[in-house]
DNA sequence: GTTTGTGAAACGATTCACAGCT
DNA sequence: AGCTGTGAATCGTTTCACAAAC
């Protein structure tokens, strides 16, 4: 497949959340424009999103809701369920767990790990946490596609390490650093701190 | 001042963290082409982000960590303080006022809301959670900066009219919706369930 | 008449390459 | 000699504009 911007794939991601709203209106066809109108961007651009994938429309009329969206599921990868870990029962680490998003977009917390003894016991959501010790063992058994990494930034590379030596070929990051991680492995990094300092130069530089 | 990518404001922010470093290990003064190993770029990267606010180092020598830390700190406004507002008191929304990096990047939490008459009253991190029926009232009177959205998708975009209506300029967003805000309000949103689908692509088109 | 799909044109960001300073 | 700062070249993405399908 032709390398596809990422830009292309967030908005992807954008078009499946109007066209589920769509569907819950009972709204059966939509154009391009209208798609675009909702996305903040333009027609044109909705196109050219889909034409790396083929051509889903029928001129004069627009897309249909249904079709549209099952067509992007499966661009997306959505149409199968994906095992993920969760790394660091922290705030934030709990707090995913019992995200109801994840569990929606095909996306099974199996376990959750920390180094805290304070913590491994702990349940979250019907997930007790165990003891990152135990991560080697249970990548080999349980083979997760995804892991979930919100450790403090100094533990997420030795974390990364282990995950991706036990299989596991996508890691969402929430730790503040750059993840090495080799090219068969993705990585998507939310990093607050850097959103609040790009939300603060805009409000200084204005 | 000259438009600045939003890809350059981004990567000011990781070469800031990597002169943290330098700093606290003692080291006075590095090369663009360190800078760009550190962050996965280029030396020339690094150059031309920094050519579009100045020129802060030396030919022949590189740039002085300290010094350069200043400059970028000036330049992504991290020389003051601002005052947030968080809405939205579920799990996101408690850990994240619990979170060090605000303060420490500057950000003073100065109060959380919530709809739900269970949620308001409860106590985070000193902060006792108000009523949002507050919200307009309270922004008149402690006017932040800064508000971070933690609501669910269908109440973001009200929330969102009381806070500019109540004079806010800076949100970050981690409602799943596309926010609609006048020109003079900047808006960062962290969609995890973009991010998710995202990963699904990278792990699908492989 | 309306809307898609798509080459071509325009735009924006990255990389190159080198003159100029230390 | 080493490294910066920057105009020029390259590369990638977005927008334009129109023929083709309904």
């Amino acid at each position: 497949m032709r390398k596809i911007p990422e830009s292309t794939v967030r908005r992807l991601s954008l078009y499946l959340r109007f066209l589920e709203e769509f569907e819950g209106q009972g709204i059966a066809t939509v154009s391009s424009g209208e798609l675009a109108a909702r996305g903040g961007t333009t027609s044109a651009q909705v196109r050219k999103d889909f034409s790396f994938f083929g051509s889903f429309g029928k001129r004069g009329l627009g897309y249909t809701v249904q079709e549209l969206a099952g067509r992007l599921r499966e661009i997306l990868g959505l149409d199968r369920r994906y095992k993920a870990v969760v790394v660091g029962a922290g705030k934030i680490g709990s707090a995913l767990v019992q995200y109801r998003g994840f569990r929606l977009r095909g996306f099974d917390v199996v376990a959750i790990y920390d180094r805290d003894r304070t913590k491994v016991g702990i349940e979250w959501d019907g997930l007790v946490t165990r003891d990152i010790a135990c991560l080697p063992q249970d990548l080999q058994t349980s083979r997760p596609e995804i892991a979930i990494i919100v450790t403090p930034g100094e533990a997420a590379q030795q974390v990364t390490d282990v995950l991706v030596a036990g299989g596991v070929l996508g890691i969402l990051n929430f730790a503040p650093v750059q993840l090495v991680v080799p090219d068969h492995v993705s990585v998507k990094t939310v990093n607050l701190a850097l959103e609040l300092e790009a939300l603060s130069f805009a409000l200084t530089n204005r």
